[in-house]
DNA sequence: AACCAGGGTGATG
DNA sequence: CATCACCATGGT
């Protein structure tokens, strides 16, 4: 057992794990987490301050990095608060909220799959595409993510079980341009997240949102916020005129509490809502 | 039976 | 540059 001083409003693992930025965890009948990343499993449960891990030594250094366990979210909760209302509000209603910080390849093929799907459908095909690519992790049921050598020379009809749909071939593509040249993962780790923008688009079903996701949660460039269909409505309703450098260095922060706001408060964009929000080109200054 | 889901692509004005 | 059908699949 490996304890991490992390109090509720530095780490809710409910909304931190089941929040859309990762895809393998599941919360367990005794309130315990389970999941895996990279090719390590864990469960994990809150003790009142403390969150303690089951795992060994050898991988606490792996998970704290994962949970983001040097950063202090309170301050960034403090800061973020200053600047807006809807901000302080969401952070006041969901501390403990963190970025994790997954692994690229992860997250890129995490967010290829999630393009026009949802959530619950993502886990499915993340899951086969573990247990059917993945090596197994030892003395448990679970399987390591994929490395994308495990793709090469694979077609779709081997992904099919999948059923991924027209998505098989995003990660196809994805594996042989990560394998063999074509986008340089090593260099979007350690330039600004405006080269890995460009460089991640590179991918065939990667467009500007996808990138984004990968870059706040597999690059961890806390500047980068996503913008899916319901972060476009919520800003309309609840932010009209903000853009997403108006949130600073931890904008990628700012969106998250903005998404699990709008999600848990779905009333907020009635059909009414949407319609005058979204379509209004104005950004929802006029009168 | 249509419509939607943490969008992207390619083809049209 | 804005819009639009289409993309596979599964759930309402």
């Amino acid at each position: 057992m490996i304890p991490l001083e992390l109090p509720p409003d530095e780490l809710n693992l409910s909304a931190t794990l089941d929040c859309g930025q990762a895809f393998r965890w599941t919360e367990q009948p005794d309130g315990s987490w389970a999941g895996a990343a990279g090719n390590r499993y864990l469960r994990l449960r809150r003790e009142g301050t403390r969150v303690l891990l089951s795992c060994g030594e050898g991988d606490a250094a792996y998970w704290r990095n994962y949970f983001d366990a040097g950063e202090a979210y309170r301050e960034k909760l403090t800061r973020l608060k200053e600047l807006h209302p809807v901000l302080a509000e969401a952070a006041a209603l969901y501390p403990g909220v963190r970025i994790l910080r997954q692994e690229p390849w992860e997250a890129l093929c995490s967010f290829l799959i999630s393009q026009n799907n949802n959530i619950p459908r993502i886990k499915g095909i993340l899951g086969r595409f573990c247990r059917l690519f993945g090596e197994p992790i030892p003395e448990t049921d679970e399987y390591a993510f994929p490395r994308p050598e495990a793709l090469l020379g694979k077609t779709v009809e081997d992904l099919a079980p999948l059923r991924a749909g027209y998505r098989a071939k995003y990660l196809l593509g994805a594996a042989e341009m990560v394998c063999c040249g074509g986008v340089e993962l090593a260099e979007t780790a350690r330039l600004p997240a405006a080269y890995g923008r460009d460089e991640l688009q590179k991918l065939p079903g990667v467009g500007p949102k996808v990138a984004e996701c990968v870059l706040l949660y597999g690059f961890h460039k806390t500047e980068c916020f996503p913008m899916d269909v319901w972060m476009k409505r919520a800003m309309a309703a609840l932010l009209p005129g903000r853009v997403p450098a108006d949130f600073g260095e931890d904008a990628g922060l700012a969106q998250q509490l903005i998404f699990h706001y709008s999600r848990n408060h779905p009333e907020l964009f009635s059909e009414k809502a949407k319609s005058a929000g979204v379509s209004r080109s104005d950004g929802g200054k006029a009168r």
